[in-house]
DNA sequence: CTCAGTGTTCAGTG
DNA sequence: TCACTGAACACTGA
C-alpha cells in the first residue's frame, strides 16, 4: 500500500475521522519490533485523552498532532494501512493500535508484515526519521534548476536515487519506475549525467504522477490507463505496453520494470 | 518449498 | 565523511 500517494490519502482519512475529537480509548499490541523507543503500555498512558488536532504527513511519515506532546509518528512500511469503524468488535486483524474518539469513532492502523513503526516524539519534525528526509514532491518540489544541482552530485543509477527517502521523500518503488517511463529515461542511467531538459522532464512527470493519484485516492483502478502501473507485474507472459516490451531487472536493490524501447 | 515484495536501516567498501 | 551496495528484517501469497 504505501507510497506518498496511498499515505497521503490514509492522512486524510485519519484527519475526517479524528480531526478536532478527544481519544477516550486508545489500545496497543504488544508488539516490541512496531512499536520502536516506547513501549506499547506508554503509548496508551501518553495519548489517552488528548485530542487530535490534524494530522500531518512527510514523505511516507505521519504524525498526530495533539493538544499535548508527544505526539505518535506512524510509518506504514510495506503493509501498514488505516481501517475506520465504529465498533470494537469490528477491530481487524494485525491491528497494531487503536484510537477511539468520543463519538464513537475508532481508527486503527494494521501491519500484517511488521515492517511499520509507531513512536512518540516530542517535535517529530525536527527528530530522527523526517529530519533526514528530503524534498516531499507534494509539498516541497524544488525548482527544476535545484534538482538538477542535487542530481548532479550523485553518481548512482537514477532509479536507486530516486528511491532515497534523504533526497525524495516518499517516492516508492512504483512511483520510480512510472516516473522514469513517462520521463522516457532509462533506470541505470547515473543521476549526474541527465541533461536540464531529462531533469525538467523527470520534475514534470514526478509532480503529475504524484497528484494524479493523489486526486484519485490512491486507487490504483483509477490510475490512467496509460500508466505502466497496471502492467508492471505482467512478468512471465513478456507483458506489453504500447506494443514494446516491459523488462525487469534488479536496480538499486530493487525490482525495476522498464521498455528499452522508450526509455534512453 | 522457495522466492519476491508499494520499505528502511545498517554494516561493509571505495 | 560521503556515496553506494547488499543483506537483514517479518510475513504472506504466488
Amino acid at each position: 500500500m504505501p507510497e506518498l500517494p496511498e499515505v497521503e490519502t490514509a492522512r486524510r482519512l485519519a484527519e475526517r475521522a479524528l480531526g478536532g475529537k478527544r481519544l477516550v480509548a486508545v489500545a496497543a499490541a504488544d508488539d516490541r519490533i512496531v512499536y520502536e523507543g516506547v513501549t506499547p503500555r506508554t503509548f496508551i498512558k501518553k495519548v489517552t485523552g488528548a485530542r487530535v488536532e490534524c494530522v500531518g504527513r512527510r514523505g511516507k511519515q505521519m504524525w498526530l498532532e495533539l493538544d499535548r506532546r508527544p505526539w505518535p509518528l506512524l510509518h506504514f512500511g510495506m503493509t501498514g494501512r488505516f481501517w475506520v469503524y465504529d465498533t470494537a468488535a469490528d477491530r481487524p486483524r494485525h491491528w497494531k493500535v487503536e484510537l477511539a474518539c468520543d463519538d464513537g469513532v475508532r481508527l486503527a492502523m494494521t501491519d500484517p508484515r511488521r515492517f511499520g513503526r509507531i513512536r512518540l516524539q516530542h517535535d517529530p519534525l525536527s527528530d530522527k526519521p523526517i529530519a533526514a528526509l528530503g524534498f516531499d514532491p507534494l509539498l516541497d518540489l524544488p525548482r527544476s534548476d535545484v534538482l538538477f544541482g542535487l542530481l548532479g552530485k550523485r553518481r548512482g543509477p537514477i532509479k536507486a536515487v530516486l528511491l532515497d527517502q534523504s533526497l525524495a521523500a516518499g517516492v516508492g518503488n512504483w512511483i520510480a519506475d512510472e516516473v522514469l517511463y513517462q520521463a522516457r529515461i532509462a533506470p541505470r542511467r547515473r543521476a549526474c549525467d541527465l541533461s536540464a531538459d531529462e531533469v525538467k522532464r523527470l520534475r514534470g512527470k514526478l509532480s503529475a504522477i504524484v497528484r494524479k493519484a493523489v486526486d484519485v485516492e490512491a486507487d490504483k483502478q483509477r490510475f490512467p490507463r496509460t500508466w505502466l502501473f497496471h502492467k508492471r507485474w505482467g512478468k512471465q507472459n513478456g507483458a506489453t505496453i504500447a506494443g514494446h516490451r516491459i523488462v525487469h531487472e534488479t536496480i538499486g536493490g530493487r525490482t525495476t520494470a522498464w521498455v528499452p524501447k522508450v526509455q534512453r
